[in-house]
DNA sequence: TGTACATCAGTGAACGCGCGTTCACTGATGTAC
DNA sequence: TGTACATCAGTGAACGCGCGTTCACTGATGTAC
């Protein structure tokens, strides 16, 4: 809902959102705050009006996207409940959907090169996402045998990492993205493997 | 060794070093023709003499990366041999001293965008790459129990992905970099847990 | 060994382009009386 | 309800810049005789 009836409503989001596009259409390279402004049907100069400049607006974009994320995690999260492997297992679904539904946010996050302590808004709204990671496996780790523990911080690491290694090789069209099958059992079929090496799942 | 005594004497590959540097440094956005000409001390137009264009140098440049690449891995896994799991921890090892010693390669190989199957001989080169993963781990896949047997490619695409994802977002400084652990400490944990997943380690 | 010629790697000037950013402005919207 | 004024989102022209690419050229290197 706009907030007035001004001439174009609602620029803001609107810039956001043609910036998303060109991103997940052709990558953080692709995108020029001029070609942004023209989708959004406005003249470059307008975009100033909202934005410091052109890094602010992809930073913007970032940080939508790390609270969405966050959001995302954390309602997955409280769905599983009370099991905390319902919980756990949602997570990790909504993580591949949200790298697949939400292309342009997930490559401002992690593929722009841009610092996440740009600002101290982005490193909160990163910080906010790493949390709901971290809860989720926390809840985990707790029914590891003691023998076999890890620290959260750890568990939390290997399964971030073996699903952003699997968004970027297998649901682009990178080098690796010859297997004949999906990100979704990719992920699926490697976080099983994982969680049995750690006796959480049992071994059939 | 220069093939011939011409001016600049090696300019193709001095070019592509260069490019490879300004990859490292800022990114696959931070390369320009111009200043890796210029880097190289020559004139943008000389570039013309090796490559049709920008991107036929990038191109070249992550060709030589999995050359390269797949050289290290076979070099490693050979010498693991003839144990399964020392030659493929050895490829492990690797692929993160690879990662971090040739960040311009990685970098052009993996996150700039270019389609693998821009020409025959880039496509060849990765496919190189990725079957000397393969062959690391089809050696080890055989030793897996039959009832918790997985196919060699899904084996590969997970050591894969979370290789690559633990170099994407902690051997940068990406938005997980907050771990007081090292990529390496990381991989080699991870790998250690899925591996007992499969029951190949010992549960201790 | 010496000269005449062919080759071709690199030069330097020029191009058109789209970029990010600035600036004084305009004109629609909102507000006070 | 109507008028006068203030606000401020968006305009349009202009800028300087570095980019990738082209072209006719030059001059060092290599080759034939």
């Amino acid at each position: 809902m706009p907030k007035r009836g001004y001439h174009h409503g609602n620029l803001k989001q609107a810039l956001i959102d043609a910036a998303l596009e060109l991103i997940a259409e052709r990558g953080p390279t692709g995108f020029t705050l001029s070609e942004a402004a023209k989708q959004a049907g406005v003249t470059p100069a307008a975009v100033y009006r909202h934005f410091k400049g052109r890094e602010d607006l992809i930073e913007e974009a970032a940080r939508q996207g790390f609270d969405m994320f966050a959001d995302l995690m954390n309602y997955a999260y409280d769905k599983g409940q009370p099991s905390a492997m319902a919980a756990f297992e949602a997570t990790g679904r909504a993580y591949l959907a949200f790298a697949r539904s939400h292309q342009g946010h997930y490559i401002a996050m992690f593929e722009s090169g841009l610092s996440v302590n740009r600002s101290p808004e982005l490193a909160a709204a990163a910080a906010r996402a790493r949390e709901a990671l971290e809860q989720a496996a926390a809840d985990l780790i707790a029914q590891v045998p003691p023998e076999k523990q890890v620290p959260a911080s750890v568990f939390t690491a290997h399964i971030w990492a073996l699903s952003h290694g699997v968004v970027e090789l297998y649901a682009r069209n990178a080098p690796g993205a010859t297997t004949p099958f999906s990100p979704e059992d990719l992920l699926e079929s490697g976080v099983g493997i994982y969680l049995r090496g750690l006796g959480i799942l049992s071994p059939d």
